[in-house]
DNA sequence: ACATTTTTTTGACATTTGTCAAAAGGATTC
DNA sequence: GAATCCTTTTGACAAATGTCAAAAAAATGT
C-alpha cells in the first residue's frame, strides 16, 4: 500500500501537542507562538531512523508525542553503549552538538516510527534574536537538560549495578516494560549478561 | 592576627572577572552590568566550607576567580563519592537544587580558600524578567552546564578505569596536579586503592 | 620543627562483573 | 506458518575491581 499524508488536523494535532508541552514551564504570546509555528516543518521517522549520528553535526531540534528515542555511541571494542533515552513528549537533539556546532559524540535513534516537529538550529537563533518569550524557552529546556544529566550521572555512581536497576525500575518503570534489556544494560553501565543475572535473583 | 576585610579595589576585581567571565559568551549593556552588578554580595569562603548541603535547598549562585569545588554526596554505605569538580573562573551552584527549589542532593563544597559573589536565586529571576540579555546568559550558562553533564557521562560510560583516567589526564592535566587522588578516584568511578595501582603501571 | 591529621600505597583475598560460546525464546518478514 | 532475525538467558571461566588492614608518605596546624 502506498503510503499516503497524514490529514492536515494530525499535523494540527501534534503542533498543540508541542504547545501544550511548553505551557507546562512558560508562557509564550500569540505572537510568539505564530513566529515558532512557521518554522516547523513535519518529518515522519521511520522505526531506527537516526536524527543524529556520531562524527557528523546535528544542527536539528525535533519535538515528537509518541515513541522514544535512544542515544548511543561506540566504545573502544567498536560495541554500542547505550547512554540515554528519551521518551515523548519531549524535544530531542544531540544536545552538545547542537548547541556548540561539533560533530556528535552521540547517535540518536528513533524506537518507533513518529510524526515529528523539525526546527533547524539557524531559524532557533533567530527567534531567540527577535522574541524573548523563546529565548526563555530556550533558557527552560537548556535546564531541564542539564537537570536530566545530573540525576542520572548520579544515579551511574551512586551504587552498585543491581541497586541501580531497582532504583530504576521505581522511578521510571516506563522504561523496564518498552525498552529492549541490552539498552538498559548498557544505560545502567553493564553488560547484558549481568542483568540477565541479576533479574534472575529478584 | 586579625582578619581585616580586602580593600575595596579587591572587590571590583573580581567584579570585573565576573564580567569579563560573561563578556566571553555573550555581550551584556551597560544597563545590565550595573543591575547585575548591585544584588551581588561578596563573601570569604573558607577551605572546605560548603556552598551546598545534601538535603538542603541551595538558592545561591556564586562566581569565583580562583580555587576550585568539589560535588559530592552519600553513598549506600555512608562513603562520599566526588561527582563533579568546577573550576574557577566560573559560576557554581548544586545546579538541580537552584533550578528547581528541591533539596541538594549534593554537597558543594570549596576546597580552597577563596573570595566569591553571591547572588540569590529571587534576585537572578528579577533579573531575567527586566532583563533579556541576562536572561540569555542564563541561557547559555544553562546549556554550559548540559554540555559538561554530557562529557562527563559519556566519560563515565565510554570505556575501562585505565583508559578513562589516561584521557582524563590529556583532557584535564590540572584536574591531576592540583586534586587528592581520593577525589579523583571516585570522579572516575573507582576506589582509591584501584586508582594508585593503575598509577603504578603507568 | 614537631605532632597530628590526611592522603597514598601495598598486600592478600573476596566479590563482582566481563567474556565467550551456545541455546532458548520472541518478534518480524515474506 | 516457516524462515529469519533479534533478544534474552545460561554456563564455565577469566579479568577487573572492591574490601580490609596496615604501612608509608605528604600535608597541615600549632
Amino acid at each position: 500500500m502506498q503510503w499516503t499524508a497524514p490529514p492536515r488536523d494530525q499535523y494540527k494535532m501534534i503542533e498543540a501537542a508541542l504547545f501544550e508541552y511548553i505551557n507546562q514551564f512558560a508562557h509564550l504570546t500569540e505572537t510568539e507562538q505564530q513566529a515558532m509555528s512557521e518554522l516547523l516543518t513535519r518529518r515522519r521517522m521511520a522505526k531506527k531512523e537516526m536524527l543524529a549520528t556520531e562524527n557528523r553535526p546535528c544542527n536539528e531540534l525535533i519535538f515528537t508525542n509518541n515513541g522514544y528515542f535512544r542515544f548511543y555511541h561506540h566504545d573502544a571494542n567498536g560495541e554500542e553503549e547505550t547512554s540515554d533515552f528519551y521518551f515523548a513528549p519531549t524535544f530531542i537533539t544531540s544536545y552538545t552538538s547542537f548547541i556548540t556546532g561539533e560533530p556528535s559524540m552521540v547517535n540518536v535513534q528513533a524506537m518507533e516510527a513518529m510524526e515529528v516537529l523539525v526546527k533547524k538550529k539557524v531559524d532557533l537563533q533567530n527567534l531567540y534574536n527577535q522574541h524573548p518569550g523563546i529565548e526563555r524557552v530556550g533558557r527552560l529546556l537548556a535546564e531541564m537538560v542539564a537537570i536530566a544529566s545530573e540525576r542520572h550521572l548520579l544515579l551511574l555512581l551512586n551504587q552498585t549495578a543491581d541497586k541501580r536497576y531497582k532504583r530504576l525500575m521505581d522511578q521510571h518503570p516506563q522504561y523496564i516494560n518498552t525498552i529492549p534489556m541490552q539498552y538498559i544494560a548498557s544505560y545502567l553501565g553493564i553488560t547484558r549478561e549481568t542483568l540477565s543475572r541479576m533479574r534472575r535473583n529478584l
